[in-house]
RNA sequence: GGUGGGGUUCCCGAGUGGCCAAAGGGAUCAGACUGUAAAUCUGACGCGCGAGCUUCGGUGGUUCGAAUCCACCUCCCACCA
């Protein structure tokens, strides 16, 4: 890394800062020594999704500044749900399905940070490994009495679930905070760990952590909490119509990924290049001012999907997405080759091989099995508008059980392929 | 334990015997305009190509006909004890 500016300052032009503990002593913490931090990942999946990025990233950026960061995976908290801010008590997960879970993340995470033996090399941990066997009369006696219930009771996290009493919250949940402040502890301990980060909703957990610390070790720590992502328009940040986008290829696909970045509102989309690259700020405004006096389509959009592609799947998988795309939107399909046909198939462009008789089988059916609508009204709808297209070719309603003849192998490209669009921008490709 | 209010389609929320697959808003999808953006306008929005099928906390009843009436059950809310 090249001169720049201090890592809190330049976490604050990002706006990357939510809240933190004494800044003054956290800059002077910083500036004095390698500082040892970490951020928590509670299994609930089976991947990582477009939420945990940010941390995730926000631990390398401080590597990068030359601190050593920790990845936490939560295999014991996992077992718990935390209740912060949440509505609901969550639903328990069996220990063995938490266990895979947790070995799922501890891949993912692993490619975000550097674990070199050097000072600043990362460290990957589950706090099952220390919470797992404590048993209960220490817990108690230990760790419990450093506790007060009036404290716990009045974090704003836990506060909407104590006094709504349609939800309520158990014990179980309860103790949460409890746990991740256990964490801070041992790692503070074992690592001198001084710093948690975390999302904004972590701040309560983080705090009740370093209090933990300091009765316990006697040391004072520090926390930093991230703000949460919001798009310009209210709705949810990091989902589609499927759902949420995961960091794993194989729950959404790099061509997926690449395509929800491209499609970022210009609202936002300057703001997402400072949370979600390391760009400098510098070259993020630059961009901007580019854009605005550039009129017409922007660059940022590109970039940032570029950008995050890369960081999270690879130049390889970021090649793929690129080629699809290019293909789909600004080439004509028409050009395309049998092994690029091949080629996009390889690279990630959702393809489902054509059933053998088609007759009697609606395009609407076809196309809802395929995963290409998750129901025929918007495929009806889509006919309705000639807005499903097979090889260039248009369709409308009166095709609709027409399957059979559409995909004849007379109209295939190159015998076996059919490209099919759904509106503007959905594509799959069905082969033979 | 008592009294009163309530559980409606993804979410919020109307609907109190037929005109209800169920107002309105949000979310979502598609079209137009654009730049695979926003805003705006249009259409779709329980499932089904269709005939049609299945919904309004649950079960059973009244009725030609029920989300709407009755009984019981269940969950939630408010107040009282």
């Amino acid at each position: 890394m090249m001169t720049k500016q201090p890592l809190i300052e330049d976490l604050k032009a990002r706006g990357l800062i939510a809240q933190m503990t004494d800044e003054a002593a956290l800059v002077a913490h910083l500036n004095e020594q390698v500082v040892t931090l970490y951020c928590g990942f509670d299994p609930t999946a089976d991947s990582l999704h477009l939420g945990h990025l940010v941390p995730l990233l926000m631990l390398k950026r401080f590597q990068d500044y030359g601190h050593r960061p920790i990845a936490l995976v939560g295999g014991a908290t996992g077992m718990i749900g935390d209740p912060s801010f949440k509505a609901q008590e969550r639903q328990l997960n069996s220990t063995e399905v938490v266990q895979q879970w947790s070995e799922k993340l501890k891949q993912q995470i692993s490619q975000f940070i550097r674990f070199d033996a050097g000072e600043d090399g990362a460290i990957l941990a589950n706090n099952y490994d220390w919470t797992a066997g404590v048993d209960v009369l220490s817990f108690l006696r230990d760790i419990g009495k450093h506790f007060t219930v009036n404290k716990m009771i009045a974090k704003e996290s836990v506060r909407q679930r104590i006094e709504r009493e349609d939800s309520g919250i158990s014990f179980t949940e309860f103790t949460y905070q409890i746990l991740q402040s256990y964490d801070f502890q041992v790692l503070n301990e074992r690592f001198g760990c001084s710093l948690q980060i975390g999302g904004s909703d972590q701040w309560g957990n983080i705090t009740s952590g370093i209090d933990l610390t300091r009765r316990m070790n006697g040391k004072q720590a520090h926390g930093l909490t991230l703000p949460l992502i919001t798009k310009s328009d209210g709705t949810k940040f990091g989902k589609t119509e499927g759902g949420a986008v995961w960091l794993s290829p194989n729950k959404t696909s790099p061509y997926a990924f690449y395509q929800f970045w491209l499609q970022t509102p210009d609202a936002d989309v300057y703001r997402f290049l400072k949370f979600f690259t390391f760009l400098d700020v510098a070259e993020v405004d630059e961009i901007e001012a580019r854009d605005k006096a550039a009129e017409g389509r922007p660059e940022a959009q590109r970039i940032l999907a570029e950008e995050v592609t890369r960081l999270v799947h690879g130049d390889q998988a970021l090649e793929g997405a690129r080629r699809i795309t290019e293909a789909l939107f600004l080439g004509d399909a028409q050009s395309l080759s049998e092994t690029d046909f091949e080629q996009l198939q390889l690279d990630g462009l959702p393809a489902t091989q054509l059933l053998n008789d088609l007759t009697e089988m609606p395009l609407t059916s076809l196309l809802v099995d395929a995963g290409v609508a998750s129901n025929g009204k918007q495929v009806k709808d889509a006919l309705q508008r000639q807005a499903v297209i097979i090889n260039e070719t248009e369709c409308g309603m009166a095709q609709n059980m027409d399957t059979k003849s559409l995909f004849a192998a007379e109209n295939a490209r190159y015998g076996r392929f059919f490209l099919v669009k759904l509106g503007k921008k959905k594509h799959h490709l069905f082969y033979v």
